[in-house]
DNA sequence: TTAAGTGCAAAATCTTTGCAAATGT
DNA sequence: ACATTTGCAAAGATTTTGCACTTAA
């Protein structure tokens, strides 16, 4: 399946890549003014975390943000996520937390994706 | 508000005891075989979860996973969340992995609540 | 031209809520 | 007795899907 540069996806990457936080698709729509369908805000968004483009992450509130990283390494092409992300309870606003963490597994696990949420204040709000 | 002691608290309570792994809504409501109501689920769980008697899990599928953890200290009669957890892709199992964490955070930044979960291959899956 | 992407509407999924009836203390 | 809890039904919220139309290559 060959994908094609459309203005969708245009934007809503300079969106992510401007923002620097990981967005809602909420926060998505509401940059967007409604110049864009629901569904393909989602649909957008699920290809460029299939395409390991951008991160996933879900909140306690079981709501996906996604976060274009400049600062993540990208073995095979692929975001990684050994890092935590910080969602404000006050402000909103969801970053990356740029410490690389480690992973702890029992023997004979073997990982696969990783999602760490870290819910409080952040400097501006606490 | 004071609590009493129901029977559906109970039986929900015994097969998070019992059953040693974080679970869904879904999976209590097959082991109680319909003999309580989906909304009575729901707020069992939410008030044994406000009350620090078990924990939260958010998946990256965005369910809510609950689990009585033995492990666990509780200072203020709180569970802590200061673990991770892991969620197996093949058998759907979800654990909590003992290891205390350290959870990084920036200066300035108030921690309020954690949720970090590990999907991939459990030991009998892999 | 033609497969990929979009818009619209509808559906699917998970969770919460209002209210009357039942239950624990 | 009376406030808490439950069951039922309905609503909410977020995300996905089917299908016809549009668009990039």
């Amino acid at each position: 399946m060959k994908r094609r540069r459309t203005q969708s996806q245009a934007k809503i990457l300079n969106i992510l890549k401007s923002s620097g936080s990981a967005l809602s698709h909420e926060m998505l729509q509401s940059e967007l003014e409604a110049e864009m369908d629901r569904a393909t805000i989602y649909r957008v968004l699920n290809r460029f975390y299939d395409d390991g483009l951008v991160h996933k992450v879900v909140g306690d509130d079981g709501i996906q943000y996604f976060a274009y990283c400049a600062g993540c390494d990208k073995p095979n092409n692929k975001h990684n996520h050994n890092h935590f992300h910080f969602k404000c309870l006050k402000c909103g606003n969801v970053e990356c937390l740029q410490d690389k963490i480690q992973i702890p597994l029992p023997k004979g696990y073997v990982l696969k994706d990783f999602n760490g949420l870290i819910s409080g204040y952040c400097n501006r709000c606490s």
